[in-house]
DNA sequence: ACGCCCGTGTCCGAAAACCGCTAGTCCCAC
DNA sequence: GTGGGACTAGCGGTTTTCGGACACGGGCGT
Protein backbone atom coordinates (compact mmCIF):
# COMPACT_ATOMS: atom_id res chain seq x y z
CA UNK A 1 0.00 0.00 0.00
CA UNK A 2 1.71 3.32 -0.96
CA UNK A 3 0.06 6.56 0.67
CA UNK A 4 0.79 10.48 -0.33
CA UNK A 5 2.26 13.06 2.57
CA UNK A 6 2.49 16.80 3.20
CA UNK A 7 4.15 18.92 5.03
CA UNK A 8 2.68 22.54 5.95
CA UNK A 9 3.68 25.53 8.60
CA UNK A 10 1.23 26.46 10.98
CA UNK A 11 1.09 28.90 13.68
CA UNK A 12 1.85 25.98 15.84
CA UNK A 13 4.55 24.70 13.67
CA UNK A 14 5.11 22.50 10.81
CA UNK A 15 1.91 20.16 9.74
CA UNK A 16 2.04 16.77 8.00
CA UNK A 17 -0.45 14.88 7.08
CA UNK A 18 -0.37 11.62 5.48
CA UNK A 19 -3.46 10.52 3.21
CA UNK A 20 -4.45 7.19 1.48
CA UNK A 21 -5.43 6.73 -2.26
CA UNK A 22 -8.50 7.58 -1.34
CA UNK A 23 -7.42 10.65 -0.38
CA UNK A 24 -8.92 9.89 3.15
CA UNK A 25 -6.72 11.13 6.27
CA UNK A 26 -4.82 8.19 8.07
CA UNK A 27 -2.58 9.86 10.21
CA UNK A 28 -1.58 13.66 10.98
CA UNK A 29 0.48 15.55 13.18
CA UNK A 30 2.39 19.38 14.47
CA UNK A 31 5.55 17.14 13.19
CA UNK A 32 7.56 18.22 10.25
CA UNK A 33 8.77 14.26 10.54
CA UNK A 34 6.80 11.73 8.13
CA UNK A 35 8.30 8.73 10.38
CA UNK A 36 6.94 10.26 13.32
CA UNK A 37 3.41 10.97 12.14
CA UNK A 38 3.18 7.53 10.37
CA UNK A 39 4.61 5.89 13.91
CA UNK A 40 0.70 6.77 14.61
CA UNK A 41 -0.95 4.01 12.46
CA UNK A 42 -1.24 0.77 13.97
CA UNK A 43 1.59 -1.20 12.16
CA UNK A 44 -0.53 -3.81 10.29
CA UNK A 45 -1.74 -1.11 8.34
CA UNK A 46 0.98 1.24 8.13
CA UNK A 47 1.96 2.18 4.40
CA UNK A 48 4.79 0.21 2.64
CA UNK A 49 6.23 3.63 0.85
CA UNK A 50 5.14 7.19 0.85
CA UNK A 51 5.40 9.81 -1.30
CA UNK A 52 5.60 14.15 -1.26
CA UNK A 53 2.13 14.99 -3.17
CA UNK A 54 -0.87 17.20 -3.41
CA UNK A 55 -3.71 16.46 -1.20
CA UNK A 56 -6.85 18.67 -0.24
CA UNK A 57 -6.74 17.74 3.45
CA UNK A 58 -4.10 20.52 3.60
CA UNK A 59 -6.48 23.37 2.52
CA UNK A 60 -8.79 22.73 5.22
CA UNK A 61 -5.99 23.24 7.77
CA UNK A 62 -5.05 26.60 6.61
CA UNK A 63 -8.67 27.42 7.03
CA UNK A 64 -9.07 26.30 9.86
CA UNK A 65 -6.23 28.19 11.21
CA UNK A 66 -7.30 31.11 9.30
CA UNK A 67 -10.25 31.23 11.55
CA UNK A 68 -12.95 28.57 10.65
CA UNK A 69 -12.30 25.77 12.83
CA UNK A 70 -14.90 23.83 11.69
CA UNK A 71 -13.14 23.27 8.60
CA UNK A 72 -11.66 19.92 9.40
CA UNK A 73 -14.72 18.04 10.27
CA UNK A 74 -15.46 17.36 6.74
CA UNK A 75 -12.28 15.49 5.99
CA UNK A 76 -12.59 12.08 5.47
CA UNK A 77 -11.02 9.87 7.22
CA UNK A 78 -9.85 6.17 7.65
CA UNK A 79 -8.96 4.80 10.75
CA UNK A 80 -8.37 1.32 12.09
CA UNK A 81 -8.60 -0.09 15.61
CA UNK A 82 -10.63 -2.23 17.94
CA UNK A 83 -14.28 -1.34 18.42
CA UNK A 84 -13.93 0.55 21.45
CA UNK A 85 -11.13 2.75 19.45
CA UNK A 86 -13.53 3.28 16.53
CA UNK A 87 -16.22 4.29 18.67
CA UNK A 88 -14.32 6.73 21.35
CA UNK A 89 -13.18 8.67 17.93
CA UNK A 90 -15.96 8.65 16.11
CA UNK A 91 -17.84 10.35 19.66
CA UNK A 92 -14.76 12.67 19.69
CA UNK A 93 -15.37 14.36 16.56
CA UNK A 94 -19.30 15.10 17.62
CA UNK A 95 -17.66 17.41 20.61
CA UNK A 96 -17.81 20.91 19.40
CA UNK A 97 -15.09 23.45 19.56
CA UNK A 98 -14.96 25.74 22.54
CA UNK A 99 -16.87 22.79 24.51
CA UNK A 100 -14.35 20.70 25.80
CA UNK A 101 -15.33 17.55 27.90
CA UNK A 102 -13.51 16.30 30.91
CA UNK A 103 -12.34 12.30 30.77
CA UNK A 104 -15.15 11.31 32.88
CA UNK A 105 -18.02 12.63 30.72
CA UNK A 106 -16.08 11.12 27.88
CA UNK A 107 -16.53 7.94 29.46
CA UNK A 108 -19.71 8.25 30.31
CA UNK A 109 -20.28 9.31 26.87
CA UNK A 110 -18.66 5.76 25.73
CA UNK A 111 -21.06 3.77 27.91
CA UNK A 112 -18.50 2.75 30.73
CA UNK A 113 -18.48 5.81 33.55
CA UNK A 114 -15.77 3.89 35.03
CA UNK A 115 -13.49 3.35 32.28
CA UNK A 116 -12.11 6.76 32.57
CA UNK A 117 -8.66 5.48 32.39
CA UNK A 118 -9.29 3.08 29.50
CA UNK A 119 -11.24 6.51 27.76
CA UNK A 120 -7.88 8.77 28.03
CA UNK A 121 -6.16 6.00 25.98
CA UNK A 122 -7.78 5.96 23.43
CA UNK A 123 -7.22 9.77 22.79
CA UNK A 124 -3.62 8.80 23.35
CA UNK A 125 -3.96 6.58 20.24
CA UNK A 126 -5.22 9.07 17.92
CA UNK A 127 -3.74 9.11 14.75
CA UNK A 128 -5.24 11.52 12.85
CA UNK A 129 -4.77 14.95 15.55
CA UNK A 130 -6.89 17.77 14.74
CA UNK A 131 -9.52 15.43 12.20
CA UNK A 132 -10.33 13.85 15.52
CA UNK A 133 -10.16 16.41 18.39
CA UNK A 134 -8.60 14.22 20.78
CA UNK A 135 -7.10 18.32 22.30
CA UNK A 136 -10.99 18.66 23.67
CA UNK A 137 -10.82 16.74 26.50
CA UNK A 138 -9.37 18.09 29.36
CA UNK A 139 -8.66 16.48 33.26
CA UNK A 140 -11.69 17.18 35.79
CA UNK A 141 -9.63 19.64 37.72
CA UNK A 142 -9.23 21.96 34.61
CA UNK A 143 -5.15 21.31 33.79
CA UNK A 144 -5.00 19.79 30.53
CA UNK A 145 -3.94 16.27 30.73
CA UNK A 146 -1.45 14.47 27.91
CA UNK A 147 -1.47 15.35 24.00
CA UNK A 148 0.96 13.37 22.24
CA UNK A 149 2.13 16.60 20.35
CA UNK A 150 3.18 18.87 23.13
CA UNK A 151 0.75 20.22 25.91
CA UNK A 152 1.84 23.91 24.28
CA UNK A 153 -0.18 22.74 21.13
CA UNK A 154 -3.14 21.38 22.96
CA UNK A 155 -3.28 24.95 25.10
CA UNK A 156 -2.71 26.95 21.61
CA UNK A 157 -5.91 24.91 19.90
CA UNK A 158 -8.35 25.06 23.08
CA UNK A 159 -7.17 29.11 23.07
CA UNK A 160 -7.95 29.07 19.67
CA UNK A 161 -11.38 27.43 19.32
CA UNK A 162 -12.61 29.42 22.56
CA UNK A 163 -12.11 32.58 21.02
CA UNK A 164 -14.02 31.65 17.60
CA UNK B 1 -11.25 -4.24 1.66
CA UNK B 2 -13.59 -6.43 -0.62
CA UNK B 3 -12.91 -9.72 -2.06
CA UNK B 4 -14.44 -12.02 -4.62
CA UNK B 5 -14.76 -16.15 -4.44
CA UNK B 6 -15.61 -18.82 -6.33
CA UNK B 7 -16.13 -22.74 -5.22
CA UNK B 8 -16.58 -25.07 -7.97
CA UNK B 9 -16.31 -28.88 -8.59
CA UNK B 10 -13.40 -30.99 -8.44
CA UNK B 11 -12.40 -34.88 -8.58
CA UNK B 12 -10.78 -33.91 -5.17
CA UNK B 13 -13.72 -32.41 -4.08
CA UNK B 14 -15.22 -28.77 -3.65
CA UNK B 15 -12.59 -26.57 -4.45
CA UNK B 16 -13.23 -22.56 -3.28
CA UNK B 17 -10.85 -19.71 -4.63
CA UNK B 18 -10.70 -16.18 -2.74
CA UNK B 19 -9.29 -13.72 -5.23
CA UNK B 20 -8.28 -9.43 -3.99
CA UNK B 21 -9.96 -6.60 -6.73
CA UNK B 22 -7.06 -6.94 -8.90
CA UNK B 23 -7.90 -10.62 -9.54
CA UNK B 24 -4.88 -11.88 -7.69
CA UNK B 25 -5.60 -15.16 -5.76
CA UNK B 26 -4.96 -14.65 -1.56
CA UNK B 27 -6.62 -17.49 -0.50
CA UNK B 28 -7.98 -21.07 -2.00
CA UNK B 29 -8.53 -24.78 -0.53
CA UNK B 30 -10.41 -28.23 -0.97
CA UNK B 31 -14.01 -26.62 1.04
CA UNK B 32 -17.04 -24.93 -0.18
CA UNK B 33 -17.00 -22.38 2.47
CA UNK B 34 -15.68 -19.19 1.99
CA UNK B 35 -15.38 -18.39 5.96
CA UNK B 36 -12.41 -21.63 6.09
CA UNK B 37 -10.93 -20.64 3.26
CA UNK B 38 -10.42 -16.74 4.55
CA UNK B 39 -9.30 -18.00 7.66
CA UNK B 40 -6.02 -19.40 5.89
CA UNK B 41 -5.71 -15.55 5.54
CA UNK B 42 -3.27 -13.87 8.50
CA UNK B 43 -5.95 -11.95 10.19
CA UNK B 44 -4.84 -8.17 9.09
CA UNK B 45 -5.30 -8.67 5.92
CA UNK B 46 -8.32 -10.87 5.78
CA UNK B 47 -10.95 -8.88 3.63
CA UNK B 48 -13.97 -7.26 5.05
CA UNK B 49 -16.40 -8.85 3.52
CA UNK B 50 -16.68 -11.00 0.04
CA UNK B 51 -19.30 -11.30 -2.66
CA UNK B 52 -19.43 -14.80 -5.13
CA UNK B 53 -17.94 -13.59 -8.51
CA UNK B 54 -16.39 -14.43 -11.61
CA UNK B 55 -12.45 -14.97 -11.91
CA UNK B 56 -10.22 -16.35 -14.80
CA UNK B 57 -8.09 -18.45 -11.52
CA UNK B 58 -10.82 -20.67 -11.58
CA UNK B 59 -10.21 -21.89 -15.22
CA UNK B 60 -7.04 -22.17 -14.31
CA UNK B 61 -7.66 -24.58 -11.58
CA UNK B 62 -10.34 -26.87 -14.54
CA UNK B 63 -7.15 -26.79 -16.99
CA UNK B 64 -5.03 -28.22 -13.53
CA UNK B 65 -7.50 -31.08 -13.65
CA UNK B 66 -7.88 -31.60 -17.45
CA UNK B 67 -4.19 -32.94 -17.39
CA UNK B 68 -2.27 -29.81 -17.52
CA UNK B 69 -0.74 -29.55 -14.13
CA UNK B 70 1.23 -26.23 -15.56
CA UNK B 71 -1.78 -24.57 -15.76
CA UNK B 72 -1.77 -22.73 -12.03
CA UNK B 73 1.97 -21.95 -11.75
CA UNK B 74 1.29 -18.78 -14.34
CA UNK B 75 -2.23 -17.60 -11.43
CA UNK B 76 -0.78 -14.21 -9.78
CA UNK B 77 -1.12 -14.32 -5.85
CA UNK B 78 -0.71 -11.82 -3.67
CA UNK B 79 0.96 -13.04 -0.10
CA UNK B 80 1.32 -11.36 3.32
CA UNK B 81 3.94 -13.23 5.96
CA UNK B 82 6.79 -12.76 7.54
CA UNK B 83 10.08 -12.40 5.04
CA UNK B 84 10.58 -16.12 5.35
CA UNK B 85 7.47 -17.01 5.02
CA UNK B 86 7.65 -15.25 1.61
CA UNK B 87 10.58 -16.58 0.87
CA UNK B 88 9.28 -20.05 1.81
CA UNK B 89 6.39 -19.60 -0.43
CA UNK B 90 8.28 -18.20 -3.58
CA UNK B 91 10.76 -21.37 -3.31
CA UNK B 92 7.97 -23.72 -3.06
CA UNK B 93 6.50 -22.47 -6.52
CA UNK B 94 9.97 -23.27 -7.88
CA UNK B 95 8.98 -27.27 -6.94
CA UNK B 96 7.98 -28.79 -10.36
CA UNK B 97 5.13 -31.03 -10.80
CA UNK B 98 6.19 -34.69 -10.43
CA UNK B 99 9.25 -33.61 -8.68
CA UNK B 100 8.49 -33.55 -4.62
CA UNK B 101 11.23 -32.94 -2.20
CA UNK B 102 11.25 -33.78 1.72
CA UNK B 103 11.54 -31.04 4.16
CA UNK B 104 15.19 -31.00 4.39
CA UNK B 105 15.48 -30.37 1.01
CA UNK B 106 12.94 -27.69 1.19
CA UNK B 107 14.65 -26.14 4.34
CA UNK B 108 17.97 -26.53 2.95
CA UNK B 109 16.70 -24.56 -0.12
CA UNK B 110 15.80 -22.10 1.93
CA UNK B 111 19.37 -21.52 3.92
CA UNK B 112 18.84 -22.86 6.99
CA UNK B 113 19.40 -26.49 7.05
CA UNK B 114 18.63 -26.63 10.76
CA UNK B 115 14.72 -25.10 10.73
CA UNK B 116 13.29 -28.40 9.07
CA UNK B 117 10.52 -28.01 11.24
CA UNK B 118 10.21 -24.24 10.79
CA UNK B 119 10.25 -24.62 7.19
CA UNK B 120 7.39 -27.40 7.82
CA UNK B 121 5.33 -25.04 9.32
CA UNK B 122 5.93 -22.18 6.33
CA UNK B 123 4.24 -24.98 4.48
CA UNK B 124 1.58 -25.35 6.83
CA UNK B 125 0.55 -21.90 6.24
CA UNK B 126 0.36 -21.83 2.85
CA UNK B 127 -2.96 -19.58 2.34
CA UNK B 128 -3.26 -20.67 -1.64
CA UNK B 129 -3.18 -24.07 -1.95
CA UNK B 130 -2.68 -25.61 -5.32
CA UNK B 131 -1.53 -22.27 -6.40
CA UNK B 132 1.51 -22.56 -4.08
CA UNK B 133 2.04 -26.08 -4.24
CA UNK B 134 2.89 -26.91 -0.67
CA UNK B 135 1.57 -30.86 -1.39
CA UNK B 136 5.13 -31.09 -2.83
CA UNK B 137 7.05 -31.81 0.12
CA UNK B 138 6.88 -34.87 1.96
CA UNK B 139 9.05 -36.54 4.83
CA UNK B 140 12.15 -37.86 4.23
CA UNK B 141 10.97 -41.31 5.24
CA UNK B 142 8.63 -41.13 2.33
CA UNK B 143 5.55 -40.77 4.04
CA UNK B 144 3.12 -37.77 3.42
CA UNK B 145 3.14 -35.20 6.94
CA UNK B 146 0.74 -33.13 6.87
CA UNK B 147 -1.96 -31.76 4.66
CA UNK B 148 -4.08 -28.99 5.45
CA UNK B 149 -6.80 -30.29 3.78
CA UNK B 150 -6.20 -33.77 4.09
CA UNK B 151 -4.23 -36.40 3.07
CA UNK B 152 -5.83 -38.01 0.73
CA UNK B 153 -6.20 -35.05 -1.73
CA UNK B 154 -2.33 -34.52 -1.29
CA UNK B 155 -2.05 -38.26 -2.19
CA UNK B 156 -4.53 -37.36 -4.91
CA UNK B 157 -2.38 -34.58 -6.46
CA UNK B 158 0.57 -36.24 -5.88
CA UNK B 159 -0.47 -39.19 -8.08
CA UNK B 160 -2.28 -36.95 -10.29
CA UNK B 161 1.13 -34.89 -10.91
CA UNK B 162 3.26 -37.57 -11.17
CA UNK B 163 1.19 -39.05 -13.87
CA UNK B 164 1.05 -36.35 -16.03
C1' DA C 1 16.02 -50.98 15.48
C1' DC C 2 13.65 -47.87 18.40
C1' DG C 3 12.89 -44.00 21.25
C1' DC C 4 14.14 -39.39 23.13
C1' DC C 5 15.67 -34.86 22.79
C1' DC C 6 16.99 -30.82 20.59
C1' DG C 7 17.25 -27.05 16.98
C1' DT C 8 14.39 -23.41 14.55
C1' DG C 9 10.86 -19.82 12.94
C1' DT C 10 6.27 -18.53 13.48
C1' DC C 11 1.68 -18.40 15.45
C1' DC C 12 -1.58 -18.19 19.22
C1' DG C 13 -3.66 -17.76 23.61
C1' DA C 14 -3.22 -16.28 28.30
C1' DA C 15 -1.44 -13.21 31.57
C1' DA C 16 0.78 -9.12 32.94
C1' DA C 17 1.95 -4.38 32.23
C1' DC C 18 0.72 -0.03 30.74
C1' DC C 19 -1.55 4.36 30.96
C1' DG C 20 -3.07 11.55 28.27
C1' DC C 21 -7.44 9.59 35.20
C1' DT C 22 -10.30 10.16 39.44
C1' DA C 23 -12.13 10.25 43.94
C1' DG C 24 -10.91 9.87 48.57
C1' DT C 25 -7.42 10.77 52.46
C1' DC C 26 -4.18 13.07 54.99
C1' DC C 27 -1.51 17.02 56.24
C1' DC C 28 0.04 21.35 56.46
C1' DA C 29 -0.06 26.48 56.07
C1' DC C 30 -3.01 30.22 56.52
C1' DG D 1 -11.61 25.58 60.29
C1' DT D 2 -10.46 25.29 55.55
C1' DG D 3 -8.29 25.44 51.06
C1' DG D 4 -4.94 23.29 48.52
C1' DG D 5 -1.14 20.10 47.46
C1' DA D 6 0.55 15.34 47.74
C1' DC D 7 -0.28 10.53 47.81
C1' DT D 8 -2.90 6.19 46.94
C1' DA D 9 -5.77 2.55 45.40
C1' DG D 10 -8.81 1.28 41.89
C1' DC D 11 -10.30 1.39 37.29
C1' DG D 12 -10.69 -1.21 32.37
C1' DG D 13 -9.43 -1.41 27.35
C1' DT D 14 -5.29 -2.19 24.75
C1' DT D 15 -0.76 -3.64 24.02
C1' DT D 16 3.09 -6.25 25.11
C1' DT D 17 5.27 -10.20 26.72
C1' DC D 18 5.86 -15.00 27.43
C1' DG D 19 5.45 -19.91 26.98
C1' DG D 20 3.82 -23.68 24.46
C1' DA D 21 2.75 -25.90 20.15
C1' DC D 22 3.72 -27.25 15.43
C1' DA D 23 2.58 -30.73 8.55
C1' DC D 24 10.24 -32.66 10.90
C1' DG D 25 14.91 -34.71 10.80
C1' DG D 26 19.28 -36.07 12.66
C1' DG D 27 22.25 -37.54 16.39
C1' DC D 28 22.67 -40.20 20.39
C1' DG D 29 21.81 -43.60 23.74
C1' DT D 30 19.57 -48.13 24.75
Amino acid sequence: MTATFQTMNTPDGPFTVITNELGKVIASGWTSSVEVTASRIRPAHRPDDMADGPGDAASAVEAYYAGDVHAVETVEVELHGTDGQLAGWEALRRIEPGQPLNYSQFARALGSPSAVRAAASICARNPVALFVPCHRVLRTDGSLGGFAWGLDIKQSLLDREASA
